[in-house]
RNA sequence: GCGAGAGUGGUGGAACUGGCAGACACGCAAGACUUAGGAUCUUGUGCCUCCGGCGUAGGGGUUCGACUCCCCUCUCUCGCACCA
C-alpha cells in the first residue's frame, strides 16, 4: 500500500468533523490564541494567494493548540461589494444567488484543505444576522456625531457608477477595484470622523511591536501628520481673507505670491468682485481645472498651471502686497486648500514662478554662506538653515525661526499653530445595492431620522433587479424606498445608499467570538477573553484600507463600551504574507499562469500543497510557484510513508518508553538520539519566535533522512526508532495534518494527532559528545578536529595546538596571536 | 522626491548575539534495481588555471576574523507622492 492522498485525507476529514475536533469555547483556565486569517472575498473559487494564507493560518492554529492553547480559529466570507453585482448582470442571476453559490463552493475548497476551523463562527456578512449589527453600530455612531452627512468634493468612479473613500483611489488615482480614473465630483455623501481618531491611530502605532515595520510605515505616510501655523491673508482693498497652512512659518518673509485651489470658494468669490471680462477668465480656469481627473492632473509631468486673479494678497509680517493665483497643484483637500508661495524654499512653488515669471525672494542660507543670488538660483534651497532677509528674525536657525515666528503669529493673533493630517474622514457611502442598507430615511417634515433600533434590520429586499447597465438596483424598488417617518408617521424615502464594504470587515473578528448571538453584535465576556487577534495573517494590500478601517472600529467600540475600554487595538500580531508568483510574475488570467488550487490537491493532495507552499519560501515573502517543487513536497510525503509502512513491524513491536541520552552508549544512536531532539528544539522556535516555516520543513527532512538512514536492530534500537518516528509525525502534523494523522493511527494509536501535546526537547539529549573546531591560519580554515564540547579558550588553544598537523602548518611562522572561540574555532595569527 | 524592503550556486532558499558561506529542496550528472522509468534507492554537484586560489550586487573601512557592523555607489521590488 502507498501513499493515497485520496484516500487518506477524506477520511480524516470526515473524522475531525464528526469529532467536532476544532470546536473552542471560552475557558478562563486555559491561556487563549485568537489566530485569523482574512476572510475571503466569495468572487468564485478561491486562488493560490488563499491557499497560502490558509496554510499559514491552519499551520500556526494546529501548532499552538497542540502547545496548549485554547486556539480559536474561525472563518467567514466579506460577501458584499461589486463582483457580485457585475456578475448578477453578465450572469443573469441575482448577486445574493451567486454569493451563496460561490460561499458553498469556498467553503468545500476550505475543508479539501483540512483547514482546522470552528465551522460553528461562520460568518456571511451579506446575511442580515450579520449587517443588522453594521447598522447597529452606524447608528451609535450616529448618535455620537461620528456618522455625518456633508457635502463635498468626493472621489467618482464611473465603471463601479458609486464615490470611493481615499484609501480606495490607488496607484495612479485609479478605482482600486476596476482601476478606472477616478474624478472628482461634488456630492452629498456619508461619513465617519476617522479623523477624530488620527493621533491616536498614529500614536498606537508606536505599540504595535508585532507588526511589520513595513506596514507601520505605510500607515504612518497615511495618516500623514505635519505641524504648522494656521493663518490668515488679508486681500488688499477688500474685507476679504483667505487661510494658509504652512509648516515652514519661518518662511513667510520669501512669499513673492499667494495660490488657492481651483475648487476654493474664493475662486467664485473673487470672481464676482471682477469685471466681466475677467471674471468670465477666472471661472472657466477654475472649471477646467477642477473638472480633471487625478491623473490628468498629475501626467503633465509636474507642468503646472496658474491664472493671475489679479488680486493683492498682504503679507501680515511686512505688509508687503502680492498676487493671489488659482493654481492647479494646489490641493482643495489638504490643509486650507490655500498656500503662501515662497518659491525660494519649495520646489512646487519654484516650478510656477520660473513659469509666470513671478520673483524670488531668498530667507534662508547655508550656515557660513552669503545670501543667494535669486537671478543664479537653479532650484528652491528646502533645508534647514539660517534667516535672512526676514527683519529680526535674521541670523535664527530654521527650527528656533520657525518657534520665534508662529509665536508672534500667535501673540498678534495673525495665526495659530496646528497639526494637519493627510487622513480624511472615511466616506462610506456606495450608489450600490449589494451592500448593508444605511438605516436612515428622509422625512419631508422631519428631515433626516435614524430607523429606531427596534426596526433593524433594515433589509435588503431581495427582489430587487439589478439593472444591466449597472446602477443602483434599490432605485427600483419603490415599495422599499417609500416608507413611513419613524418620527411622525408621514411619508418618507429610505436612504438608498449602502455601506462600504470595508465596513462589513471592519468588525467581522468580534462576530466569530459569538456565533448566533441575538441580543447584541457580539457578547463583552467573549470579546473581553478572546480579544485582541493574537497572530492576523493576511495580504499587505490591506495595509492602508482594512488595518486603518478595523483599528479605527475598534477604538470606537470600545469607546462606546461595547468592548473593553483597555481593547484600543484589534492585532497585536499581523504577518502580512507575501504574493504568489509564477514565472516571474504575479498569478493572473491575463497572464495565464494561474495554477487552480483544486488540481493541484486533486493530483497531490492537500498535504502536498501544503507542504509546499510552506516550504518554497518564508511566508512574508514572495512563493515562487514551481511544478517540479511540489512533486518535491509529495515524494518526501512518500518517504514519511515508507518510514512508517516499511518499518512497521519493529515500529509495533517497541514499547513507547523513552530511553533517556544517559542510557544509550552506541555514538550512531546518540547521534540519532541528538537529531530528534535538535529537530524538535529548532522546529518549535522556527515556528513559535521567527514564523520561520521553511526551515522548519527542512529541519523535518532532515530527521526524515536521519531515520530512514538508521536500521533499528534490537529491542532499544526499535524503541529510539519509533521515538524519532513519532515525533516526526508530531512535528509533521500543523504542515501536513492528514498524512500525520493515518500513519499515527497506524502505529496503533487511538487518540487524535491534532489534539496530541507538542514534543519538548530533552535538554540532556541536545548537548553534543564532539564538536567541530576549525584551525584557522590568519582567518583561513586549514584543518578540522573534533574535540570535546566546552573547552575553555586556554584549553581549546593547547588541544588544537598539540595536534599533529596543526604543529605542521605553524612550524617555521613567527606566532602574534592565537585566538580561541570555546567550540568553534583556533585562529593563529603569523606574520610574513 | 519621501518611506520600507531586497540583492548569496543553474533555481527556490539557509547561515543564532561577527566565527567552517551555500543547510534543506529543485535541477543536473553518474550508478543500482528494472521489459520500461517522469517510480524508488545510492553517490556527486559554488567557480577557476584544482597539492593552490577566488567567491554573498560594486567600492572602501573596522576586526585576528565580515553575507552579518560602518561609509559610499549601483540595481530591483513595494508603498506614498504637486500633502504646503
Amino acid at each position: 500500500m502507498a501513499y493515497d492522498a485520496g484516500a487518506i485525507e477524506p477520511k480524516w476529514r470526515k473524522i475531525w468533523e464528526e469529532r467536532r475536533a476544532f470546536e473552542t469555547e471560552r475557558d478562563e483556565s486555559l491561556p487563549k490564541f485568537y489566530c485569523l486569517e482574512m476572510f475571503p472575498y466569495p468572487s468564485g473559487a478561491l486562488h493560490m494567494g488563499h491557499l497560502r494564507n490558509y496554510s499559514i493560518g491552519d499551520l500556526i492554529a494546529r501548532f499552538l493548540r497542540m502547545n496548549g492553547y485554547n486556539v480559536v480559529h474561525p472563518i467567514g466570507f466579506d460577501s458584499f461589494g461589486m463582483p457580485a453585482e457585475n456578475a448578477a448582470i453578465k450572469m443573469k442571476t441575482h448577486p445574493a444567488e451567486w454569493t451563496l453559490s460561490n460561499i458553498d463552493r469556498a467553503i468545500e475548497q476550505l475543508k479539501s484543505m483540512g483547514c482546522s476551523y470552528d465551522w460553528r463562527r461562520l460568518v456571511k456578512t451579506c446575511l442580515p444576522d450579520y449587517y443588522r449589527w453594521s447598522q447597529w453600530f452606524f447608528l451609535r455612531m450616529y448618535e455620537r456625531g461620528l456618522a455625518y452627512r456633508k457635502y463635498a468634493p468626493v472621489n467618482w468612479c464611473e465603471t463601479c457608477g458609486t464615490v470611493l473613500a481615499n484609501e480606495q483611489v490607488i496607484g495612479d488615482g485609479v478605482c482600486w477595484r476596476c482601476d478606472t480614473p477616478v474624478v472628482k465630483k461634488g456630492l452629498e455623501q456619508w461619513f465617519l470622523r476617522i479623523t477624530d481618531y488620527a493621533q491616536e491611530l498614529l500614536d498606537c502605532l508606536d505599540g504595535l511591536t508585532g507588526w511589520p515595520e513595513r506596514v507601520l510605515a505605510m500607515q504612518r505616510n497615511w495618516i500623514g501628520r505635519s505641524e504648522g501655523v494656521r493663518f490668515n491673508i488679508a486681500i488688499a482693498d477688500t474685507d476679504l481673507s483667505i487661510e494658509a497652512f504652512t509648516t515652514r512659518i519661518d518662511t513667510i518673509y520669501g512669499i513673492t505670491f499667494v495660490a488657492i485651489a481651483a475648487e476654493h470658494p474664493m475662486a467664485n468669490t473673487l470672481a464676482g468682485r471682477s469685471a466681466e471680462a475677467k471674471r468670465d477668465e477666472i471661472l472657466d480656469f477654475a472649471r477646467r481645472m477642477s473638472s480633471r481627473s487625478a491623473i490628468e492632473r498629475t501626467a503633465v509631468g509636474g507642468d503646472k498651471m496658474g491664472l493671475d486673479t489679479g488680486f493683492k494678497a498682504i503679507n501680515p509680517v511686512n505688509g508687503k502686497l502680492v498676487p493671489i493665483w488659482i493654481a492647479d497643484y494646489i490641493l482643495m483637500e489638504y490643509g486650507t486648500g490655500a498656500i503662501m508661495g515662497v518659491p525660494a524654499h519649495d520646489q512646487r512653488d519654484f516650478d510656477f514662478v520660473r513659469k509666470y515669471g513671478l520673483g524670488v525672494i531668498p530667507v534662508v542660507r547655508v550656515a557660513g554662506e552669503p545670501i543667494p543670488d535669486p537671478e543664479k538660483m537653479k532650484s528652491a534651497t528646502e533645508a534647514d538653515g539660517i534667516s535672512c532677509n526676514s527683519d529680526e528674525f535674521d541670523g535664527l536657525p530654521t527650527p528656533e525661526a520657525i518657534r520665534k515666528i508662529a509665536e508672534r503669529f500667535e501673540e498678534r493673533g495673525w495665526g495659530k499653530r496646528e497639526t494637519q493630517y493627510r487622513l480624511r474622514d472615511w466616506l462610506i457611502s456606495r450608489q450600490r445595492y449589494w451592500g448593508t442598507p444605511i438605516p436612515m430615511v428622509y422625512c419631508d417634515q422631519c428631515g433626516l431620522v435614524p430607523i429606531p433600533e427596534s426596526d433593524l434590520p433594515v433589509e435588503l429586499p431581495l427582489d430587487a433587479v439589478v439593472p444591466p447597465n449597472g446602477g443602483n438596483a434599490l432605485l427600483g424598488c419603490p415599495d422599499w424606498i417609500n416608507t413611513k417617518c419613524p418620527k411622525c408617521g408621514g411619508p418618507a424615502r429610505r436612504e438608498t445608499d449602502t455601506m462600504d464594504t470595508f465596513i462589513c470587515s471592519s468588525w467581522y473578528f468580534f462576530r466569530y467570538l459569538s456565533p448566533g448571538f441575538a441580543e447584541g453584535p457580539f457578547k463583552p465576556e467573549d470579546s473581553k477573553y478572546w480579544m485582541p487577534v493574537d497572530l492576523y495573517i493576511g495580504g499587505i494590500e490591506h495595509a492602508c484600507l482594512h488595518l486603518i478601517y478595523a483599528r479605527f472600529f475598534t477604538k470606537v467600540l470600545s469607546d462606546l463600551g461595547l468592548a473593553s475600554p483597555d481593547l484600543r487595538e484589534p492585532f497585536t500580531g499581523l504577518l502580512t504574507q507575501g504574493m504568489v508568483i509564477k514565472d516571474g510574475a504575479k498569478m493572473s488570467k491575463s497572464l495565464g499562469n494561474v495554477v487552480d488550487p483544486d488540481e493541484i490537491i486533486k493530483k497531490y493532495g492537500a498535504d502536498t500543497a501544503r507542504l509546499f507552499i510552506l516550504f518554497a519560501s518564508p511566508p512574508d515573502k514572495s512563493l515562487d510557484w514551481s511544478d517540479k517543487g511540489v512533486d518535491g513536497a509529495h515524494r518526501f510525503l512518500g518517504r514519511v510513508f515508507r518510514l512508517v509502512e516499511d518499518n512497521l513491524p519493529a515500529l509495533s513491536s517497541a514499547s513507547a518508553a523513552k530511553i533517556p541520552m544517559r542510557d544509550i552508549k552506541d555514538p550512531k544512536r546518540r547521534g540519532l538520539k541528538r537529531l530528534i531532539h535538535s529537530t524538535v528544539d529548532r522546529v518549535t522556535r522556527d515556528i513559535r519566535d521567527e514564523k520561520q516555516l521553511n526551515t522548519a520543513v527542512a529541519r523535518l527532512m532532515e530527521l526524515c533522512n536521519g531515520l530512514s538512514a538508521f536500521s533499528p536492530s534490537d529491542r532499544d534500537g526499535a524503541c529510539l526508532f519509533r521515538e524519532g518516528v513519532e515525533t516526526l509525525l508530531l512535528c509533521l502534523s500543523p504542515f501536513c495534518p492528514h498524512v500525520c494523522e493515518e500513519l499515527w493511527e497506524m502505529l496503533g494509536h487511538g487518540d487524535m494527532l491534532a489534539h496530541a501535546k507538542w514534543p519538548a526537547a530533552e535538554t540532556e539529549a541536545l548537548a553534543a559528545d564532539s564538536v567541530t573546531v576549525v584551525l584557522q591560519i590568519n582567518g583561513k580554515v586549514r584543518e578540522q578536529y573534533s574535540v570535546e564540547p566546552g573547552l575553555s579558550r586556554e584549553a581549546l588553544a593547547e588541544r588544537v595546538m598539540s595536534e599533529e598537523s596543526a604543529r605542521r602548518r605553524i612550524d617555521g611562522l613567527e606566532v602574534v596571536k592565537v585566538i580561541a572561540v570555546p567550540d568553534k574555532l583556533v585562529n593563529v595569527v603569523v606574520k610574513g
